[in-house]
DNA sequence: CCTTGATCATGC
DNA sequence: GCATGATCAAGG
């Protein structure tokens, strides 16, 4: 039987466990859970977030709620490049393309996931086996003011044109760090949106990422050491 | 090299 | 199908 953590009942207690998994490998975290390393990620891409997940006692599974449900905080693994940035955006949520979904953004699943988050960075050179990777040093973080500005400005400009029947002209060239993209198990997965004349249509769905700029300064900015500091390096 | 659009696994 | 976890792979 595998073991299962329980949820962290504090911040302070997700940041020990998160301490505790600093600098690990992916082998070693999969055997204090008792689960197999795949050869690699192309038929499991989620296997690095799962394993996370259950080493910090993530439980809130398929809801769409915070990973960590009694503290509210959301869990996201990021994987970085030999220079320390992310080399992928990271999805928050799907986004609601039915009428009448639209929500104020301050009752919106973006802001709901991301008001909140433990940044979990991990290995991910191709060059180096996916059991050998390692964790890196997780970032309990929150937007500050500018941040959120920029998310919530997003969010309205792409939600304007999910509701105005503009789904269609949507790429993820819109929105300076929150982009819409599709989100589905393949081409042929339909869901019902918002056409031109506010009549239903079947769309592929979407979700929402958060481009690898935005993700870039919440790392460096956690990361970074006082001037001095740098200086007498 | 980076981003965009497409796709993989799993549970309900 | 929709939610979770994301990375893959091709084109700019």
């Amino acid at each position: 039987m595998r073991p299962t953590i329980s949820p962290p009942t504090s911040e302070t207690e997700l940041q020990e466990r998160a301490r505790a998994l600093a600098g690990l490998r992916l082998e070693q975290v999969a055997a204090r859970l008792g689960r197999a390393v795949p050869p690699d990620l192309r038929r499991n891409k989620g296997w690095v977030g799962q394993l996370i997940e259950g080493f910090l006692g993530a439980q809130a599974g398929s809801l769409s709620e915070p990973d960590f449900t009694t503290i509210q905080v959301e869990l996201k693994t990021i994987p970085v490049g030999n220079n320390g940035s992310p080399r992928e955006s990271t999805y928050v949520c799907t986004v609601p393309l039915a009428r009448g979904q639209r929500t104020p953004w301050v009752n919106s699943a973006v802001w709901r996931k991301l008001r909140r988050v433990l940044w979990v960075p991990v290995e991910s050179d191709p060059s180096v086996p996916l059991a050998q990777r390692r964790v890196g040093t997780a970032v309990l973080w929150s937007p500050n003011s500018e941040q959120e500005r920029a998310l919530e400005q997003d969010w309205e400009e792409l939600m304007d044109m999910v509701s105005y029947g503009e789904l269609e002209q949507i790429t993820a060239r819109h929105g300076q760090f929150l982009q819409i993209r599709p989100k589905a198990a393949n081409a042929r997965a339909l869901t019902s949106g918002v056409g031109k004349h506010g009549q239903p249509i079947a769309t592929l769905p979407r979700g929402f990422y958060l481009r690898t700029c935005f993700t870039a300064a919440v790392l460096r900015a956690a990361y970074a050491l006082p001037a001095a500091t740098i200086r007498a390096r």
